[in-house]
DNA sequence: GCCGCTAGTTGAACGTGTTCAAATTCAGCT
DNA sequence: AGCTGAATTTGAACACGTTCAACTAGCGGC
């Protein structure tokens, strides 16, 4: 029963794991405008064609790319977040490991960002609720305020996971532009930009403003449901 | 004097209006993508390559677009401006009639953004300070301003312009995305983002917000230097 | 009136992403 | 052992953006 149907299934997947490996190294001895899927079919030693049968365009294998740059992350980010417990110091983690992590795809990564913004790419990280990596990196960011013990109102609280994924998106953003020399403008962009939103979530908190913290709110809110997919599960029909 | 090198440079400009104008035709009918720059050339009556004698590439007929877009919008904005008085009814009427005036375009307009978001293509429109339709829109949102009588501190309504160009830059992503009937939720979001503003424009014009004020527009200014060209034209060398 | 030069124009050719009908492989069934 | 249908693989063909070497036209200078 385990092995039955399992042979052509494992093959497939071997092939598969092939071709995207041998992707992912071009693009980065490359870059992926320079990598054509001819290219990665032959040194991958299968036909254009399969590629193809695997990965139904040369997007697609971003996609895959994403996935491990996200998985590289968690595994720095996580164990380094023990060692922090105020939100400033967490965020401040979290943020200088993923530029860490994204370093060696500096030039790749605008490509990325270029299909990314599309909003018709299957790519697009807000198109769609159940893109697993989006769904893992608000998680992180989840993890990243239960570590701490600030006080924030609940209805900040929720959100903030998402909105602290779009800050990260914005920092990607720049980093992408940043063409000083070891980033040194991203890192201290990171610094400046985490300790204004350290601030201003206090701010937030503050009673006094929470007339306005809510009507901000309800805007996220609105853009979220605005975005294709973008709902809780739904309990069957 | 008029006219001896005239004719030449008339010719060449006659074919350049003659190719943009069956191009954006073309793009409105059946949108970017299906629309293939032989079969430009050919509705045109000139030769592919002529084309690409007059436009480096097909994104480039996409600046033309965008400043034809712009010029629309201003004529629209401006007349309508003048009934307006306070920052938030100045904003909103600015707001409106941008998303009206691209209306017809919704479909093309993803590819616009798609192709602007990329930091390497010559659309991004942070890219590159001598970009004359962002001076001309940054611009417009200048005269949003100077016709109010808020009461904004120096420092934040130097950089408000700017600002105030990002935030539209956002509400158009948002509308790219907006499959609502006639748009309703981008006007929606339009109503509600500009109260917003409204209220944060002053609140961070309180004193008590001036060093926390301060700190955020020391980071606008530190994104805007990190981007290409960024910068007050040199007095030569 | 002719020369030379630049602006303008041509279309064939190239590279590359993508498609597709056909060929091959292979596990399970008889 | 042979059959069957699905999974996998193939490579030729296509479409389209882009390049380029060559050609033409027409103006200013002689």
């Amino acid at each position: 029963m385990k092995k039955k149907k399992a042979t052509k299934t494992v093959k497939g997947d071997q092939t598969k794991a092939l071709i995207l490996e041998t992707a992912l190294e071009m693009f980065r001895e490359r870059g992926y405008d320079n990598t054509t899927m001819r290219a990665v079919a032959e040194k991958a030693g299968v036909s254009l064609g399969n590629a193809y049968y695997y990965f139904r365009s040369k997007e697609y294998l971003i996609q895959a790319f994403y996935q491990r740059l996200h998985d590289s992350h968690i595994e720095v980010a996580l164990p380094a977040l023990e060692h922090e417990k105020t939100l400033k110091a967490r965020l401040l983690t979290v943020m200088r490991t993923k530029i860490d992590t994204m370093k060696p795809y500096h030039q790749f990564a605008g490509v990325l960002f270029k299909t990314a913004a599309n909003p018709e790419s299957p790519l697009n990280p807000f198109a769609d609720d159940s893109d697993p990596v989006r769904q893992q990196a608000i998680e992180l960011f989840e993890k990243v305020l239960e570590g701490t013990s600030a006080r924030i109102p609940k209805d900040l609280k929720a959100e903030l996971p998402y909105l602290l994924w779009v800050y990260s998106m914005g920092i990607v953003l720049f980093w992408i532009h940043d063409s000083s020399p070891k980033h040194r403008r991203t890192y201290r962009m990171i610094d400046h930009t985490v300790d204004l939103l350290d601030k201003l979530i206090h701010l937030a908190s503050n009673p006094f403003m929470r007339p306005l913290r809510k009507q901000a709110l309800r805007m996220v809110n609105e853009i979220k449901e605005a975005l294709p997919d973008d709902n809780e599960p739904q309990k069957a029909t």
